[in-house]
DNA sequence: CGCCCATTTGACAGCTTTCAAATCGCGTGG
DNA sequence: CCACGCGATTTGAAAGCTGTCAAATGGGCG
C-alpha cells in the first residue's frame, strides 16, 4: 500500500511563501526523516534539551510552552498538520521551551543537518523557512497581544478564531466547526487565564449564541459574531487571499 | 571625517549566530541603505503598510508594538543598536504592527530586495539572519510568558533584566544600571499594566532595595535579587556564553 | 515664572483567581 | 449491562491583584 508522504503537508504549506521549482520540491520531498508516534502529552522536547532535528507535523495537534517559577504554565503555540515546528530548538542547538502532542500524533523527524543544506543549497527554500520563521513571529506578537491587554472572553473568543482559520487554511477544517483537542486547562495555559475562568467564559460565548459545545467540541455558531468578540483580523496570520475567504 | 558604518552593529550581531568569511562581511558593508534620523514617538512603520525596507539601528532606541479594539497598546519588542528590526515587515510584505522610536534614532533603511538577494547569494547570511529571526521569536517567547503568566512585579523586573541584558550584550551597557529610556506609561505597554501599577511595582521593588531611581534612570542595585525577583534565567536569548557571563 | 507631561498616591471598583464541592463523561471491571 | 473511579467540567462564594478615577507633586523647558 502506497502511504504519502509526510513531508507533503509542510511542502503545501511552504509553497504559500515562496514558489518553488520542481528540483525545490523534490529535494524537500526527499529529506531524510524518522517518522515517530507521540501520545498526548507526550513529550517531544524539553528545555534545555541539547536538540539535534526539527520536526514535521503529519498529523495530529503539538504546542510548545513554558514554565515559569511559580508553577504555572504558559503555551506559547500551537501547531498542526504540515507545520515545521520546532526551527528554533534545531538550529539554536538548546531548546528553550518545550515542545508536547497535544493529541497523538505521527511526526517526522528531519536532522538539523539536512535542513540547514537544504535551506543553504536552494536559496527558494531557504527563504521560505525563514518566512515560515517569520509567519511564526507574528502570531508570537499577536497572542503577547492578545495576552497582554484583551480581557478574558476576548482572548478566548480570539483563540478560537485562530485555530479554525488555521485548520481551514490548513485544510482540516469542517463546515462550521471543528474538534477542539484541548481541555479547558489547556485552554487556560494558551490565554493566561484559570481553567474555572475559561470555563465561565466559555458558557458566556454559549450563551451569546457565538459557540456550540458538545463534550470536547466546539462549534462555531456566529462567525461574525466570534470574529468581533475576539476583536480577529487575520492579517497577522499571513495567510494567501484565497485561504482567509472563509472569514468574509 | 569618517564615519563608521552604520551597518557594523548588525555585522558584530550576525556573527553571534553564524561564522562569516571576509567576503560575507564585506557583502554586509556595501549593503545599500538610506540613513534615517528618527524623533522620539516618530513613526517608522504603520500596521497595513506596504513596506519595501528592514532597517538596521545604529543609535537609540525602537518598539514594536500592537493597538487592540479598545484602543489599549501593547509593546511586543524593544530594539537597540545593532537590531535588524523588521524582517518581518520587509518580507512578509504587509506591516502586521507598527514600529515606532522610543528615543531619537538613526536608522539605516536598507531595501528589501538586497536583503533577499544577500540572504540567497551568501549562505552564511542568509542563515545568520535567520538565526536572528529566531531568537526574536524566542524572546517573543518569553514575553508570552512573562505577561500572561507571572504577576505583575515579576513582570517588572524580568523586563529590566532583559533590557540589561541585552544592552550589556550590544556593549551600551554601563557599570551597574542604565538609562532607562522608557516612561512607566510605556513600561506597562511592554508589561500589559496600567502605568499608575507599573509605579507601585517600580516603588515595590526600589523599596526592597533591587533597583534605584532617579529621572528616567533605573540602576541595578542588587543583580541577584533582581534576577530572582524577574524570574529571569537568560537561556532564551540565546547569548553567547561570555556576554552573560555578568549575570553570574 | 509658568506650563505641561510624567510621576505619585489614595480610595474604591472590578475582573480574575482561589477554594470547594457537585456533576458529568467515559473507560474499566464485575 | 450496570457499578465504580478518575479526570474534566460546572458552579458558587469570597479573596485578591490590578485597574480606574482623581488629585497632588515634581521636573524640564520656553
Amino acid at each position: 500500500m502506497l502511504t504519502a508522504s509526510p513531508l507533503i503537508p509542510m511542502l503545501r504549506k511552504l509553497e504559500y511563501w515562496a514558489t518553488l521549482a520542481e528540483a525545490d520540491r523534490e529535494a524537500l520531498l526527499t529529506l531524510p526523516y524518522i517518522l515517530k508516534t507521540i501520545e498526548p502529552k507526550g513529550m517531544i522536547v524539553r528545555e534545555g534539551d541539547q536538540t539535534t532535528h526539527a520536526c514535521v507535523i503529519r498529523s495530529g495537534f503539538v504546542y510548545r510552552h513554558k514554565v515559569v517559577a511559580n508553577g504555572a504554565r504558559q503555551i506559547v503555540s500551537l501547531h498542526m498538520s504540515g507545520d515545521l515546528v520546532d526551527l528554533q530548538n534545531a538550529l539554536l542547538h538548546t531548546a528553550d521551551h518545550y515542545v508536547q502532542a497535544l493529541t497523538r500524533s505521527e511526526l517526522a523527524m528531519v536532522p538539523r543537518a539536512a535542513i540547514r543544506r537544504i535551506a543553504a543549497d536552494r536559496p527558494a527554500i531557504g527563504e521560505a523557512m525563514w518566512h515560515d520563521t517569520l509567519v511564526d513571529g507574528s502570531i508570537f506578537r499577536e497572542w503577547i497581544a492578545n495576552v497582554g491587554r484583551r480581557d478574558a472572553r476576548t482572548r478566548l473568543a480570539h483563540l478560537l478564531c485562530e485555530f479554525a482559520l488555521r485548520l481551514a487554511a490548513a485544510g482540516i477544517g469542517e463546515e462550521n466547526g471543528y474538534e477542539l483537542p484541548m481541555t479547558q486547562e489547556q485552554l487556560g495555559d494558551c490565554t493566561g487565564l484559570t481553567p474555572v475562568h475559561v470555563n465561565r467564559m466559555l458558557k458566556s460565548l454559549s450563551d451569546d449564541g457565538l459557540i456550540h459545545r458538545s463534550k470536547r467540541a466546539v462549534a462555531i455558531a456566529d462567525w461574525q459574531g466570534l470574529l468581533i468578540a475576539g476583536d480577529f483580523q487575520s492579517g497577522y496570520l499571513h495567510l494567501p487571499d484565497e485561504k482567509v475567504a472563509m472569514m468574509r
